[in-house]
DNA sequence: CCTGAAATCATTCTGGA
DNA sequence: TCCAGAATGATTTCAGG
């Protein structure tokens, strides 16, 4: 597995959160190493699959979106589940899909134009085999989003699986 | 308002969202302008706020969060709304927080360490004034999540309004 | 993990279409 | 109004220790 992270990885990985395009100098200066110190460890980040990929928000509404909602789907999954997973990545319209328990088997969050073009949505995904059921909720605003990893919570949480060790733990190892 | 999108534009906004940490250099050679034109896109697309942000996506169960649900809540909003804002805030656990039509009156994305503390995270909420009910779906696996904005669906839901012009368009009006 | 040099990149300013 | 080129300053990468 990827080896251990310390503070200064989630350090990184925190100030990375609230700005995906700080500069390496930047970073350094937070986490108190030098430039290339940072970029080894975000290189060796990314190489781990601990930091996924960088991307940007936009504002979707101002891109002509003005329709978020949740759809729950119950699919008949044990027959119908991979021409289902291929539905589902061919369709636009389906920012996220997840695999949930309770009523429905599957909830996708869903970007569409207007009500005519979610309709239309809608009745496409009940024509796939195995779809039994859909329950749809309008997204009327978003009241919270944060990417903010607590890093407090973080270290408790890998201390649980001693995956983590503190700066000055590992010094003291030496 | 903003004023006007063009093509090039949504391929700026394109390249981003693939890669937030994309080179101006790189985005002046994909859309075929130099690096100050770019540059001054770029700028622009965050005044307006449809560059809203850039970030990291991170892999969270590398982190420690094994547990992700969908929890829906119903609040009795009319007197409680405040309060009920104030502790959604407040709680690390809670990644998004949406308000919805449908049964309940909200949808929150809850990331956490293991079921005790999701456990704890749930009473915590049930003691909240004005909520009324709770419902928890877990998340078993993500099939899908795409920050992929369709170019071609943005430019027809633009062209409905009336605020994208093509670059051809454009010179011809010259 | 650091330093220091070399290469690359971003920004600003200026003028042109 | 929007864009390109040149100069300056900042940043990143690479080598060696």
């Amino acid at each position: 597995m990827s080896g251990h992270l310390d503070l200064i990885d989630l350090k990184i990985i925190e100030s990375l959160g609230e700005n995906g395009r700080v500069r390496l100098s930047e970073l350094a200066e937070v986490v108190g190493l030098s430039i290339p110190s940072v970029s080894e460890r975000m290189d060796k980040l990314q190489k781990n699959g601990i930091i996924k990929h960088f991307t940007t928000e936009v504002d979707e509404r101002q891109l002509g979106f003005d329709i978020q909602a949740f759809v729950r789907v119950g699919v008949d999954s044990s027959k119908h589940y991979k021409s289902f997973l291929e539905h589902v990545m061919k369709e636009d319209e389906i920012m996220e899909c997840f695999s949930v328990t309770g009523e429905g088997s599957h909830i996708m969050r869903v970007m569409t134009h207007n009500t005519a073009s979610l309709e239309k949505f809608l009745s496409r995904i009940q024509s796939w085999p195995g779809v039994m059921s859909t329950n749809t909720s309008f997204v009327l605003s978003q009241l919270k989003k944060t990417r903010k990893i607590a890093s407090d919570v973080v270290r408790a949480n890998l201390q649980d699986r001693q995956v983590l060790l503190t700066y000055d733990e590992k010094k003291s190892r030496r």
